[in-house]
DNA sequence: AATAATAGTTGATTTTGTCAACTATTGATT
DNA sequence: AATCAATAGTTGACAAAATCAACTATTATT
């Protein structure tokens, strides 16, 4: 029968395993800070949101490397929410631009004051070099992954935008 | 209208989001070794069973941070594909012992392999020092985030186990 | 003017996670 | 020994999310 220990144990871990256990609990912990709000998800998705005057459906998709139709469906729930609107963008009829609302805008620094505050609890025990260094290395790592061949997502990528990730 | 660039800017971002971009990269990556398996998904836990002689529902659950009622059905996957059995514990005959299948312990190596190649792409242009310090520090912010108070899987802990994570 | 490409939407489907209720077994209490 | 609580696993119902293909509207290309 195996132990405790055991179910912890560090075998060859690929590295994807740590970061989905890593986001999973971060998130966790954010979602803490906001049980008194009105809506209870895509805290982040409306950060992006607020700290663009106006940003496209398309660029949200890209940026958070998931399909239109779930954006889609993200805006919408946003909207009902009353924290964003959809405006069509004169020059360009096609692109509706996603702009944050009055109230959706006084959420913000709530909810950037608590990924400060997991960001720093996160980062307990870290000097200020190794933050600056965790961060260079994490953007280096992403620059590294995310230009490898990806059976899955390199389909995608063909299909909907050609731009460079 | 946002450019190409504003779609990539870092603006405060939470640590979550990188996280959740890298591990999609990463699995992205590695799937695409798997192409001529006959199973397509639950490589990792393949692998954490396979590096374990045996090892319980309950042990699998606790190490991936999942819901008991999930494991099963992986389970349930794995053990139709042939690649593992149940067993049950004669010392606890309430424990199914999960135990890995010839078949899927000749898909081990392969698995191992594709996390390697993966995990150096990864790690490219990181000297040796470098990545040592990240999995190191990978390792303690897991500590510090896992100790936070967090809304949603609190709960869970409190009604499955209360073994410290 | 015709055709292709892009932004967004919708509906159907699949997948996944979650919850509560359930069985079987073991451990603890008296 | 009898009872009650706890644990491991299972199941079914449900909800949330991702995915895909087909569709409209608009713009770009030829």
């Amino acid at each position: 029968m195996e132990d405790e220990e055991n179910c912890k144990s560090d075998f060859g871990t690929p590295l994807a395993y740590k970061f989905t256990l890593l986001a999973k609990n971060y998130y966790g912990a954010a979602t803490a800070h906001f049980t008194d709000f009105d809506f209870d998800k895509y805290f982040y998705v409306l950060m992006v949101i607020g700290n663009h005057e106006k940003i496209t459906q398309q660029c949200l998709a890209k940026y958070f490397d998931i399909d239109k139709a779930s954006i889609v469906r993200i805006i919408d729930y946003l909207t009902e929410k009353g924290l964003v609107i959809r405006e069509k963008n004169a020059l360009d009829r096609r692109e509706h631009m996603i702009v944050c609302t009055e109230k959706g805008k006084t959420y913000l620094p709530k909810i950037n004051e608590a990924f400060n505050l997991v960001n720093n609890s996160a980062f307990k025990n870290f000097t200020e070099q190794e933050q600056t260094l965790f961060f260079e290395m994490l953007n280096r790592m992403l620059e590294n992954i995310s230009g490898l061949p990806a059976e899955y997502y390199e389909l995608k990528y063909v299909k909907s935008n050609n731009v460079s990730k």
